[in-house]
DNA sequence: GTCACACTTTAACCTAGGTTATGGCGGAAA
DNA sequence: TTTCCGCCATAACCTAGGTTAAAGTGTGAC
């Protein structure tokens, strides 16, 4: 509320007309049509430090938010005075997607990194999928993605194995940033705390410290400041049998138009 | 494999051209070019054994599978032997949805019961996306609703509380089966067993066992054989923040066609 | 009817992870 | 430079839930 919220200005972005399309176009083709389309989406970027509160549980499900930078969570803040995490998002991700069907926000979004996002109202979706079968389609095909990867978190939820949980968070984390950059990096500066990783992965932040220890002493990640490394990527995916869900993608029977 | 399958020849279910139309339909209006759209899908349905492997991981993903009676668990196998559930399918429902951004199939799916089913071909959805933005938006809507209801269950399963996972499991299975059985009932059949409900609760179904009892005992629940029935769903409701995720339903943006 | 089998209940025991607390470290502000 | 404060590490202890096993209970086949 009392947030400062500075209007974006940097040049740097500017190019990058929509931060949506070149997140679709990294998984299937797009005319320039459907890049305009996209790009409609996307004006106002605004930066919003860190802490800011996205969208409330329970406001009136108005507006969807692109990220363009920074980190999200989505999740709810429990009357215990914690919270809970269902989802982390990365830049190109439509922040409060899940809400489209509702009239009521579900999830509190926070940004958890100074970002630079854009806000549009839901109803702005309408024009896309009315004008376009193929986006329409293809943000379908985004959300069953989405789907996957959410449902191997609940899978591996499934016994009492807080390594495997973190070991997944961080093998997410990674494919989901490497989507949007192209550079082969094997790490990232993750600016969650370990609070926050304990609430995305249903741990508490000593167990999560535990665990990260665990893994660094096995060999599997290095760590320094806010940087994780996946040192030994091949073994930590073979652990928890992880996929890649951007990996095996079929996207071919998309409609054209 | 060797399961028997049987041709589905019951009258009853004849008269109910589309599953899938009528679930849709208790969310928004549909016209009946809508319906016949909709209707293309569900032809040849069959019956199939409780048991029967209907998808399994790893397989090429070109069939879905509209579920017209029947509960299916949507999971995976482990290599100990035992098994994780991502979700429970009911009628209305269509199975392996998720894989239509895949090439091969990311879930097994099983019949947890005696079952009607129609397979359809991934592609057949083409056609239905490029005819109507309105279902192809609903059609998404639909994935975005499913989409917090699974997210309730990871941001449940955040601490280790087992009465909590198996309360959600009994509400979230209650809502899903009153919104096609308009019969304001307060209970259901259970064809899962406490093995199953603890696959997909992440419990052992000894656990799941005292859970039941614990949340009877209460007096939140009552059994008698397979039935399970919700006697207090108010305090149920309250003790986890439970919130019917089919209630609140905001589809107005809807495209027309 | 009774046998077999598959599921559930219960109990005893053990371990992963939660809880609480304390000390260390590093960056931002003065 | 020093102080403060938020974050991380570590340890001691405790509880929820896993494990194993054995004794009910119901159901379907013969």
């Amino acid at each position: 509320m009392d947030m400062p919220v500075y209007t974006f200005e940097g040049r740097e972005h500017a190019q990058t007309e929509s931060c949506l399309a070149a997140k679709l176009m990294k998984l299937t083709h797009l005319s320039s049509r459907h890049v305009k389309l996209l790009a409609r989406l996307e004006t106002n970027a605004v930066g919003l430090p860190r802490g800011h509160v996205l969208l409330t549980e329970g406001q009136p499900a108005n507006e969807l938010i692109i990220l363009k930078s920074g980190w999200v969570s989505s999740g709810k803040l429990l009357k215990d005075g914690g919270s809970s995490i269902a989802q982390i998002h990365h830049p190109g991700d439509v922040v409060g997607f899940e809400n489209i069907a509702f009239s009521s926000v579900k999830n509190t979004c926070v940004a958890e990194a100074d970002l630079i996002a854009c806000k549009i109202r839901t109803s702005d979706l309408n024009e896309v999928f009315s004008e376009s079968p193929r986006l329409a389609a293809l943000i379908t095909a985004l959300g069953a993605i989405e789907h996957a990867i959410i449902s191997d978190r609940v899978m591996i939820s499934r016994r009492n194995d807080g390594e495997m949980r973190v070991a997944l968070f961080l093998l997410q984390t990674l494919s989901r940033l490497r989507l949007m950059n192209d550079t082969a990096q094997n790490g990232f500066m993750c600016p969650l705390r370990q609070q926050q990783i304990g609430d995305a992965t249903g741990l508490t932040s000593v167990h999560v410290s535990r665990m990260l220890k665990r893994l660094e002493d096995s060999g599997f990640i290095r760590r320094s400041r806010q940087f994780i490394e996946i040192t030994d990527e091949e073994g930590l995916s073979q652990m928890i049998d992880y996929v890649d869900r951007y990996q095996d993608l079929n996207l071919s029977w998309l409609p054209e138009d």
